[in-house]
DNA sequence: CAAAAAAGAGAGCACCGCTCTTGCTTTGGA
DNA sequence: TCCAAAGCAAGAGCGGTGCTCTCTTTTTTG
């Protein structure tokens, strides 16, 4: 009688976030490829057929990670975009790219996770798109308003493109010119290749002072998308 | 005494060639994940214990693929460079950079297992370093020869930067300016963040025309190393 | 030709994901 | 209020994995 929604919900909820916390330690210190349901289950004191009460696989306790690990990168790239919310678009750009980088340096075993080889099978389940655009839209937001004010700087296309170009902007932002769109979404990817590139040790022994040189790089990205620099 | 070099090692290497190569086979089918040491003994009809002689742990297996990897994407880029010889040097650029997009397309899995979440510990022996820099010297060579022409076109140098950037243009290529060398570096993290993310599904549903969207952007890296659109 | 080195075969260990059955507890309707 | 239904934990077990160890056979070498 106590709990309205019932005892047994609530504790199903706790219990859910409990193994979604132990795995996703376990995913820190060790990496996707070593985590095991059955330490999983040892670290909460449980038996390893029970946890398949909450997640029926192991590749559905990763499937939640990968959507907790965009959400969290969301949220973090979402904080960044709003402590610079009264700067300048391309100040806004360069801090919500060092939020990406921040938090993937932070978390480089959940950012391999969604960034890095797609693990479980090649299944991308709906919700994980949905989470995965957040980032993106921040991203979107700062060229909107960059090109509403002055406006876009030497932006081109090449010929072929012009009309994947359009049915681009059609979907990402009706209200931006066709090069702007095309240009974003390379941003976007160009982004995270220099992300990539620090977290999974590609700069060893190329780039030292990783900081300043991700911070020329971002402010290069701001220009390639039409954002003149500040 | 038949053969000079004793018929014993030449079993040794035919035998090691065809692990790798079974190997292979299973990797681009299952991914690395699911690369199995006891299933290659199997096809090769021999016992899975028999397989340590020739390596020491599916690691090293991996290790070896890895290494094999680099070199097959290294050769393709090569090939591509040498094939647009005659052309100037962006046409060039674009040509190299389709390769690599190409060559990560046809062996997805083997790109996953280069460009993507390092999944052997974290250990980077220094064989796979020196096959990995293939593509980043065709890469600067092309650079190379383009600043040699015409001169580099607004590259531009963010104030804190200078110091790491006269660093690696020390270390990747002493005669060219510090500008180009900090250009290429973001170019070549670049690339593969648009190879990558193309490779792993992120352009789901953003881009269709990838093949146009894609040298579009190669071309636009290309001006941002500082070889001017032929 | 005999000693030494290399290779294959097999058993076995500890771990894994996952399934199935067996009891116990909570829940919700008659 | 009571009782059937549903939810859940536990245990045993299956087939698979990487890896180690021992034993035997084959090849090379002094």
């Amino acid at each position: 009688m106590s709990t309205p929604q019932g005892a047994r919900a609530r504790a199903r909820q706790e219990i859910t976030a409990a193994i979604k916390e132990a795995a996703r330690r376990q995913l820190a210190e060790e990496g996707a490829a070593k985590l095991s349901l059955r330490a999983v289950a040892r670290e909460l004191g449980m038996v390893s057929s029970a946890l398949y009460r909450y997640f029926p696989s192991r590749d559905d306790l990763l499937t939640a990670l990968i959507i907790d690990a965009y959400d969290s990168l969301g949220e973090a790239s979402e904080r960044a975009r709003d402590a610079a919310s009264t700067a300048p678009p391309p100040a806004r750009w360069i801090a919500v790219c060092e939020a990406v980088r921040g938090w993937a340096l932070a978390h480089p075993h959940e950012y391999a996770l969604i960034y890095g080889s797609p693990v479980p099978g090649y299944s991308a389940p709906e919700t994980t798109v949905r989470a995965a655009a957040r980032v993106g839209l921040v991203l979107i937001g700062i060229v909107r308003d960059g090109h509403r004010g002055p406006g876009l700087a030497g932006l081109s296309l090449t010929a072929g493109l012009r009309p994947e170009a359009e049915r681009m902007a059609a979907d990402l932002a009706p209200d931006l010119p066709p090069e702007a769109a095309v240009a974003l979404v390379a941003a976007w990817a160009q982004l995270f290749g220099l992300v990539g590139f620090e977290v999974f040790g590609q700069f060893h022994r190329v780039v030292e002072d990783r900081e300043a040189f991700f911070r020329h790089a971002a402010a290069r990205l701001a220009e390639g998308v039409g954002l003149n620099g500040s």
